[in-house]
DNA sequence: ATCATAACGGGACTCCTGTTCCATTAAGTC
DNA sequence: GACTTAATGGAACAGGAGTCCCGTTATGAT
């Protein structure tokens, strides 16, 4: 993790930073969480193996400021007008980042450092709120035109739509294909009309 | 892995498995798998240390035959007469694994391995495939009842009440309440019955 | 009971990760 | 442009993970 009390943040730590969390997800990507060699990261970065260990100490926490830029960058988010048609884009959004060879290898990685170190995990909590929270919108405007029970918890149903996908991808291993991210729209749609997201 | 011919698999050999694999579950359960030393798995086991690098290699190894070990260990299962009430008896379930001090962490950990080895990956699909396959007959049955419609895939059924709960776990880091497993098993019922998970 | 050898155990060795020290570079200030 | 010092980089160092060698133990077969 970055320390806190930075004195002199422009240029060169600047750079530093972008060329090390550049290198890092590489390498994630690559070779999952358990290959990450910090002193790796710091000659593809081109920097001091000192410096990287002074600023971010270990892999978990160099991880953990991964995730602060990656929650920092924000993708825009389209509105099809029905609850459905939202879900299937954010469905397939979710899939398609997922297959990709170098996001999903890292979505992996990210989540196993996760599970090794609480402030990574709490850095990966605050991504995923960010980026439900970016789409829980979709389903309040649908309560509102009575495509949903009134109650119901917008970010319940945008996690419903993700967890069957992070469930192949981590747990089960069944393909990520499109009718797969088809059926975790559907089937979320459905449970939401059916009151079962209702508080 | 274990090596495929072994020819004296009776006696010490079991004993130093069995040894091996506890003492690994405990040091996984109690540091994750960044925290999972062989040397100290070894101590831990009475075993020499040169034993269990030449038996299992590394960690993602051990990790991959303590999954064939869990999947082997299978748990008895109870049926309700309905589908709400059986998928909700597994969401339980689930959750109370997955809440567990001691399981939870260690599936955690399990999960963080699979995604640094293709061979444990492997385990762990099987260990899935396993429990799921061991779940399915119970949405078969609701499918004959007439409670479900006709060419509903029953794995894909029992993986959506599992999934919501994994994505507390490893994801999002929402609380694992009783009220998650029941909205769990509800949505995955009403999804059923909308028929969003027919072939 | 005896034997061949699969499997284990201890200790030495190697290599690589992570730390420490200090010289060098450049950001921010005047 | 000169100055202070935050931040970086290189090199030497230490500690531990993983390997190798070879003697010891105990399994399975006769």
């Amino acid at each position: 993790m970055m320390s806190e009390g930075t004195v002199r943040p422009g240029g060169r730590t600047a750079r530093v930073r972008e060329a090390v969390l550049r290198a890092a997800g590489d390498l994630l990507a690559e070779r999952g969480f358990a290959g990450l060699d910090l002193a790796e990261v710091a000659q593809r970065a081109e920097v001091g193996k000192t410096t990287v260990y002074r600023r971010w100490g270990s892999a978990t926490g160099l991880v953990a400021d991964l995730l602060v830029e990656m929650a920092d960058s924000s993708v825009s988010r389209t509105e099809t007008g029905s609850l459905l048609g939202d879900l299937r884009t954010n469905a397939h959004l979710v899939r398609r980042t997922l297959v990709d060879e170098r996001q999903g290898a890292l979505f992996k990685a990210v989540i196993a450092a996760a599970t090794c170190d609480a402030r990574t995990a709490a850095a990966l909590h605050a991504f995923y709120a960010t980026r439900v929270g970016e789409w829980a919108p979709c389903v309040t405007a649908a309560i509102e035109r009575g495509e949903a029970p009134v109650g119901t918890d917008p970010h319940e149903v945008i996690r419903a739509v993700s967890a069957p996908l992070y469930y192949r991808l981590l747990a089960s291993g069944d393909p990520l294909d499109e009718a797969s991210a088809e059926r975790a729209a559907a089937a979320a749609e459905a449970a939401t009309r059916a009151g079962a997201f209702v508080r």
